[in-house]
Parts: structure tokens; C-alpha cells; sequence
DNA sequence: AAACTATATTCTCTTTTTGGAATATTGTCA
DNA sequence: TGACAATATTCCAAAAAGAGAATATAGTTT
């Protein structure tokens, strides 16, 4: 396999490995939600989850949606909700 | 959901989060392997192999038997090729 | 256009991770 | 026991990631 790619799957890892960036995708394994919503529940300063969304839309886990002011994030890859649950359990 | 557990798949995302760690685990996806076999077959430094498995095996992805002078390793999460598989579908 | 709101960016400092080199440990066999 | 082979550990410098504060941008409303 490539070393590219590899790196790229990198980068998928590292955009995971930090327990704010996994809280917003249990939160948008529930459905599109904007920053101020996801800013709220978290309980987090706004830069911050704004930093952490981006790394996770450049590794390609998230998408956005811009309507008005609000910008919509969601989950763009389809078997992060099941690799999340399997470690669940195993946990 | 719990901050601890939060941590902890953090470290577990953190351990995948590197490419000799992934091709790593790549090749245990296939079967058990010693230490040196796949220091052999990654074309790396034995004490980087070695710290990189030690690395997995505390995050809970790869288990290790002894016998004699070797250690094998294996992979000890069954969810692991499937998410790999369908991240190597979507780059 | 001015004020406001939601989101993004930049800067700086601190902490964590990395990779390489050297060395230690443990089991085997003569 | 001594030599050897396989694996693990430690130490260090460099690179990357982290948090927080301040600020910028862009769309909206009046």
C-alpha cells in the first residue's frame, strides 16, 4: 500500500484522538447540528470547537453547510457510528 | 457519556494515529506476527517496531504471546478491518 | 452604512509525540 | 556459564499538537 495513503488514514486518526473533536461526533452522529448549537452543549469556547471542526472536515469525517450566518456540520463517513459503538463495548 | 471513556478512545485513536503503526496493524490484520518479521517486512528500526506495538497494545488493539526468544502479536479488536476497509473505500 | 451575530483565524506558550541511538533484558543453546 | 538472538527500555533533541486570548471575516438587520 501506498505511503500516501497511509498518511492520509494518518490524518483521519489524528483528527479523532482528542476527546473534544470525538464529543462533537457522538453529537453529529445525532444529526446536523450548527457551531452554536455544538459550541453550547460542549460547553466549550467558541474557537475552539471552530479549530476543531475544521481538522475533522480536512481529514474528511465531517461536511458543512452554510446557510445565512449558521454553518451546518454532519458526518460524512458512513461507518464511524459503527467502528465508535464496536469500541464501546469493547471499553 | 463519561470523560474517562472518552479518554480512553482518545489513546486508542492516538495509537492508530501514525503510519508505520497502521501498516503495522495492517499487516497483523492478515495473522499473528512476530517482532521480527515485521521489523523485517516495515523496513524499520527494532526498537521504533517494538515501541510502536508496545503503543497498540496498551490502547487495547493487538494482544502478544510469548514463546521462547519471540513474541507474536495479534490483533485483538474484531471492528478493525471493517472501519480500515471502508476508510480505504472512501480515499 | 453601522451595529450585530456566527464563525474562522492568528499568535504565543506549553505539552506531547516522534525518531534515533545506545543500552538493557530475557530466553536459548553450546 | 558464556555467547548469542529477540525484544524492550531509556534518553534526548526536534517536531507537532494543545489551549487560551485576541482579532478577523462575512452575513444579517436596522
Amino acid at each position: 500500500m501506498d505511503k500516501k495513503i497511509y498518511d492520509k488514514k494518518t490524518e483521519v486518526f489524528k483528527a479523532l484522538a482528542n476527546p473534544v473533536r470525538l464529543e462533537i461526533i457522538d453529537l453529529l452522529l445525532d444529526g446536523e447540528k450548527c457551531v452554536c448549537e455544538i459550541t453550547e452543549k460542549l460547553r466549550c469556547e467558541q474557537p475552539r470547537i471552530s479549530k476543531s471542526l475544521i481538522k475533522l472536515k480536512k481529514a474528511g469525517l465531517i461536511k458543512d453547510r452554510k446557510d445565512g450566518l449558521n454553518v451546518y456540520y454532519s458526518i460524512s463517513i458512513c461507518c464511524m457510528g459503527e467502528f465508535l459503538s464496536c469500541l464501546n463495548k469493547m471499553l
